[in-house]
DNA sequence: GTTTACAAACCAAGCGCTTGCTTGGTATGT
DNA sequence: ACATACCAAGCAAGCGCTTGGTTTGTAAAC
């Protein structure tokens, strides 16, 4: 299975909006839009020149501006689930299992998906208590994949830090590259920075 | 110098409000609010009534509401840089002032200045720009505490990835501590916190 | 192969409310 | 006497969202 393979199960399964479609296109063009200017100074006209259409036609395909806001970290969470959890499957030790997963979350924050990821980290404190519940409970799925690879490399001896605390600091660091980081103008590539970040932690190439 | 040394010091040269006076109460609330609701959410009724005053009256102390954003970040940003500095003075090796510089940003973040510090890190984009350059300029005094000890440490030949990435990483990851790190119930205190992320980088106690 | 039916997608207009900020005036301390 | 700190009232603009009606796509009925 790769990237687009997993897309379009996703989407036949309805758990990800077709991107060619009416939804995914505003859902799209939303995260873009929250990432750049946050949540609460996109207005709802912003996100309706952006695909073309007048403001109240946004309401026929979602009841609020919260809505929206959540369809894209629920779609987001989804598609990047599947993502990492087909990464740490193809690799064979702890440590090159932990590697996958950093790069695949790099992958996440810095790709196709950075937009939504960042909204997904920097937005939540816009959603509601009901929704955020809601989103936790998908993001300790994939909270999970990364647990168990920690708890075995920590059972290992390879790692001699809290599994919990190591994931958060992991959260934190890797989020924060959408702040910084730009692949583009031959700087470091997302496997030069996923070498980074193991040397950080002491894992020789 | 102790914490409050440092902060009168500060306060007679003008760089920070006195917490006692109008103006620092006012920011003190700012910050909080800010922190717990974002800027946007919060309105400048908000603002006035956490300390007591009608909405119009803020605009006696602060020309915009922008104006105390900033005034939030520029004077954090002056208190830690002067907290850093004598925390990485008092350690003597390389390792031990990364340490003293983890502790102290720890600190900051989730110590008395902790609304301010998150607020600074996560209320950015709702700076001008040319606030955004105002302050970015007295950033780049703290960073360079940081660089110039992650700097020398590489050199010795005790940290095998990149300064700049690894401090990019370490404001990531420390930052986001504001989001899970709870050290009230008898549960990790700020120097084990410190001891986990030295543990993560691979250094022994 | 045209007509009819009907829902999905969208527009044009605007309502009610909240927002940041202004204005003109009044206490208060020195 | 004079500046500092505040209040009471409200304005103009922008906000999320609603409403009533029109277009468009699709597919069965004739």
């Amino acid at each position: 299975m790769n990237q687009a393979e997993i897309l379009n199960a996703l989407i036949a399964d309805n758990l990800v909006s077709d991107p060619k479609g009416a939804r995914g296109r505003l859902l799209k063009e939303a995260a873009r839009l929250f990432r750049d200017k946050g949540y609460e100074r996109t207005t709802v006209r912003d996100l309706a020149a952006a695909v073309g259409i007048q403001s109240g036609s946004l309401f026929h395909h979602f009841r609020t501006k919260e809505e929206i806001l959540k369809a894209v970290m629920v779609e987001t969470i989804h598609l990047n689930t599947a993502l990492l959890k087909t990464a740490v499957e193809r690799a064979q030790t702890g440590v090159a299992r932990l590697r996958a997963l950093i790069r695949a979350e790099l992958e996440s924050i810095n790709g196709q998906t950075g937009e939504a990821m960042a909204v997904l980290v920097y937005e939540w404190r816009s959603l509601s208590e009901t929704s955020q519940a809601e989103v936790l409970k998908l993001r300790a799925i994939y909270e999970q994949v990364w647990l168990d690879v920690l708890a075995a490399l920590k059972a290992e001896g390879q790692l001699l830090a809290d599994p919990f605390v190591v994931r958060r600091m992991l959260t934190g660091a890797l989020s924060w590259t959408i702040t910084w980081y730009r692949p583009e103008g031959g700087g470091l590539s997302l496997d030069g920075l996923t070498d980074q970040v193991m040397a950080m932690m002491a894992f020789p190439r």
